[in-house]
DNA sequence: AATGAATGAGGTTTCATTCAT
DNA sequence: TATGAATGAAACCTCATTCAT
């Protein structure tokens, strides 16, 4: 049974199919799952992406696109901002998503692929978050923090935060020590009190 | 050539043996690889380890007991315990830790042995730390913190930190960011300065 | 973007894109090169070419008419023929063939085609050196031989020879070598002095 | 059904049972086959050959010493050797040989396997060839020749002569024919009558 | 207990050919 | 007549695990 689509519709639904399919079941995923789900025929599939490393790559791409429309608002900085908001936004957004995704989210940042195909550098999220907090001690709303290492850091705790949901954490009790720990981070002044044990 | 050995003493020669391949070469190691390395048949190995995932766990164990024993004096609070230094001394310890152990961390804690085999909760890292945070508290020492959560972050934050010195970032930088983190995070005092930026 | 042609003409623009493919990369070659190399849909291939045996069947017979064409001037016999020449002419001509052709003689010649598609008898080089090995005995020129394995033999050095060329063998002692062979053959004089060693 | 058998034993029936299918199918034989007709299993297959190639290789190495020790006894020369016999008898040995080679002789020198591992040079045929004509010279048998080119020659001639018989062509006929051929190359007396034709 | 030959499911990729438009 | 997206049958190779000796 041939269905003749355009180029750019039959490479959506492999792409669709393949995301849905690793967010249900992660690196178990093979090139045979992805037809079935799609239905295409094995060579199809070839003929959109070389390798199936390739297919990974054009998701991560899809995904980081999709995160980062989804961060702009929050990532317009001027007079206006709040910048006690910035990243508690910022981590719930990132929090929402990683949750959302899955076993894909394994697949894309935990697994072979992460190794053989790294992303490039000024694209990892680490560095997007050194970005904001040398924006932040710009405007003088940071205490002084070394930029680099300290947006591995944010990163780190937002990305573990959010595996930690996913593996059944409770979530707000998660989340309010997670934008404390943010809080004490970047601001000089007095300790919050964390939401839950107040 | 057969040689006969104690069970237990062939049994940690194949241990040693993919210890040191997974160091050199994390994932990437098979079983060929490790009997070859130590001197034994192939069907010895399953003698000893009923399948590669039981391997991968015996070693893990013997890395958590060897960090449990190089932590205990870190850990041996007492009247006289100095809690400014607990964390900064535990991390220094898990990042030499990971930092010695090349790619053998890679295959224990981000391979699909990580997914198959997850460590009983009660082991994992996070775990301790949040004893640690909830004797700092008891102690008077910590602000207060919700313990569980918080041990999440901090095991997050160390790990994160090693794995980055592994993939090349300066090291006294990272430690310095982390160490500022850690500090600013259990104590309600002002704001340390960051060595690196002083 | 579609472009019209005369059938003959686009069939033309086919047979020579895949001919100067086939001499460049030789068995290397697929449908898809040809078709990208002479501007053409895949399917405009199968419009004129039922299988990929199927040009190398017609790109065949061109070659071999091109090579008629050549040599007919060698093989106008007649009262005035000097018969020392034909053989060493003839060998000459084919060998600058096979030379020039570079990979698309092995793909014609020494591939899956070749067993899948043998040339039909009477056109194959043996037979028309068994026909001139005819005609220079009844012009009392040549010895006595068995004309048809004579032809065979005759083709076999001929080819070999160009093989070894197109291989990097020196092209001035093999077709030296080659002359003598067929003059010794042919001839019932004695022996020719061989070019390069005397 | 698990048959364990010695390394050699088992190589050599997967070697063995490759020969036979080769002979009688040529390039058309797969692993698939061999390991069906080897009663083994796929893997089993690369555990005594890395590659398909490598099988051919080992085979090609094989027939190369069968023919190797079967010439020896001609190849011996002394004062006693009949330089009228030593062509011929090689020529014959060579044509049984291929003869009853059928299929493998194309799967070994005339296919991709050819380009992809060619022989080292000493080892091919026309190199001792081309030692015999030196060896004749310098007996004073033989005419001046030029040993690498003539040794081009006489081996594309038996070869030939073979292929032709493989395809039909009548023995006693091609084998005359190239008799009579190799000795008018090598001798300088008078030419020999052919033997149909007489 | 030790050995190592044997297994075979599983995975990726290629490419001549087909056929809906 | 032309197009080019779609097909799917091969084909090769890996490697954890089994089991006869």
């Amino acid at each position: 049974m041939r269905r003749r689509l355009k180029p750019d519709a039959r490479r959506l639904e492999i792409l669709v199919a393949a995301e849905k399919l690793l967010k249900r079941h992660g690196t178990a995923v093979r090139v045979d799952d992805v037809v079935a789900e799609a239905r295409a025929a094995k060579g199809t599939f070839y003929t959109y992406f070389a390798t199936w490393d390739d297919l990974l790559e054009a998701i991560r791409a899809r995904k980081i696109a999709e995160l980062e429309a989804a961060a702009a608002p929050i990532l317009a900085f001027g007079p206006a901002t709040d910048w006690r908001k910035v990243l508690p936004a910022l981590a719930a957004l990132l929090i929402d998503f990683i949750t959302a995704s899955g076993g894909l989210h394994e697949a894309l940042f935990h697994s072979a692929f992460t190794r053989n195909r790294p992303e490039p550098p000024h694209k990892r999220l680490a560095a997007r978050l050194a970005q904001i907090v040398k924006a932040g001690m710009a405007a003088g709303a940071y205490a002084k923090l070394d930029p680099e290492p300290t947006g591995v850091l944010i990163s780190a705790v937002i990305h573990e935060t959010a595996d930690a949901i996913l593996a059944g954490a409770d979530r707000a009790r998660s989340q309010a020590a997670l934008d404390h720990l943010l809080h004490r981070l970047v601001f000089a002044d007095s300790p919050t009190e964390q939401g839950r044990l107040s």
